[in-house]
DNA sequence: CGAATAATTGACCGAAATCAATACGGGTGG
DNA sequence: CCACCCGTATTGATTTCGGTCAATTATTCG
């Protein structure tokens, strides 16, 4: 069981991870390793970025800040994505970044990147391949908000993040563990902190799942997918974890695997 | 003033355009140019694509078809716009694409963009960047269905479209065509059409700005950005393309302009 | 000129927000 | 060790924005 930072990119997904190789570039690409508090703001919104972050360990946010004061998450993010892989293009973002419990990261200059674009073509492609599925995950974060109600939206979401972590070894028997308050849940569905307790009262009393602080654990994947409208289809995860994202009775246990696509 | 089918890509953005020997690439990699009728589907969810479409002329959208039969927007496209660059990476996409009226495009296949990829390191960047542009469109819609209220959300939208339009050069004295019914802008913005209309009331009786089938017209567009919350930023304009967007006093004229940067 | 599509308006309803109060839990400091 | 806080969770009462239902009036276009 390899140990490395990019262990988990593009991990389980229908798109190819990076070969040994690959991963040897990358990883010689980051300049430093970095563990970051609960609550830290790694890149705020218009400031100018000469670096990218990979996402090692723990979870992080992308949110915009409203008028208003109020604020909404429009992503968060799991071990093996590049949290802000796009501000490469951008330079700055239209958005601040921030950590959801302590974390792990590995910082990769742009620099290194414009190394690695002009020498290594497969990797670079893999590169964009994932700015371009973090752009499929928000338009199913559109979906989410606009199309479905308060349970749904939930259902959707715990649905979004198991089928994400089952890709990445994180999840098991349809539990993971989750350092979201409910107002950070209401944060990404667009609710209020009460009525996310509602609905997490009304998931737990229909005995769909069981979301406590820091922990969820689903009873009825399936049921809760329904109830989500949620198909896995956008996160482009291979079959078999897929399948089981999706709470279909698995045959063995696919998501524990390393390999490819 | 130039009438190529590449002209409108990338105008008017911080991030550089192509260049002139870049355009002539790119338009020898395109194998057709079509004309679509209105409502036409030009992709459909999950079917294998091997070809991209440059929006020559027009508009178009992609949307995601709900259970229930509603559909959402999650992107309304102008001309200079690559519909389904993603799609290169994806290959099957999980959303629809369609025309907004009758719409001209520029079909790439993908094996023209393997060699684009394969021969052209800039060009093949300012293509990841156009995809990462897109996203951060999508991050915005986000924010507007999520954390604006219905009015918000109608003068978000015409707001953005204004600045896009202005960017091509298709907007001027804050008015501009949009083929759009109010049922279309529900689609948008998730409200029905019956209450679009309602809003589409209000901002005419206050006098902000005209919406009437296949035409807007902003009276004032500093107070409608107010009004949507509406920052130009992230559509990564030029300063002039976006302080008129933002509805800044103007010096000149800047988005009649074709200069890059 | 009809038929279909789009826009408009009114009456009523309901899901989620808001307002308000209480309980819990874990860390801090005296 | 306990008292105190502060963030988090929970629950109830009330309000509101936008949805739903229903009907009427433009438009547009064969």
């Amino acid at each position: 069981m390899s140990t490395s930072v990019t262990r988990n990119v593009l991990r389980n997904r229908t798109l190819a991870g990076p070969t040994p190789a690959e991963r040897v570039i990358l990883e010689s690409a980051i300049s430093e390793i970095r563990v970051l508090p609960d609550g830290h703001i790694a890149v705020r919104q218009g400031e100018p970025i000469s670096v990218s972050t990979l996402l090692v360990e723990g979870f992080m946010t992308r949110h915009v800040d409203a008028a208003d004061g109020r604020r909404h998450l429009v992503a968060v993010h799991v071990p093996g994505d590049f949290v802000d892989l796009h501000a490469y293009a951008l330079k700055q973002l239209d958005h601040d970044v921030g950590t959801l419990g302590r974390a792990t990261v590995a910082i990769v200059p742009h620099a290194e990147l414009d190394k690695i674009e002009a020498r290594h073509r497969e990797l670079t492609r893999r590169l964009w391949f994932m700015t371009v599925l973090d752009a499929a995950l928000h338009r199913q974060w559109v979906y989410r908000v606009a199309s479905l109600n308060a349970v749904g939206r939930v259902a959707h979401f715990l649905c979004e993040m198991h089928a994400r972590l089952l890709a990445i070894g994180e999840a098991s028997e349809g539990a993971f563990d989750l350092p979201m308050t409910q107002v950070d849940i209401g944060e990404v569905c667009s609710l209020t902190n009460v009525h996310v307790n509602r609905v997490v009262r009304q998931l737990r009393e229909t005995g769909l799942c069981d979301v406590r602080s820091g922990r969820v654990e689903i009873h009825d994947v399936k049921a809760l997918a329904v109830l989500g409208q949620f198909r896995p289809d956008y996160l482009y995860l291979n079959a078999a974890t897929a399948a089981a994202a999706a709470g279909e009775p698995r045959k063995e246990s696919p998501w524990t695997g390393d390999e490819r696509s």
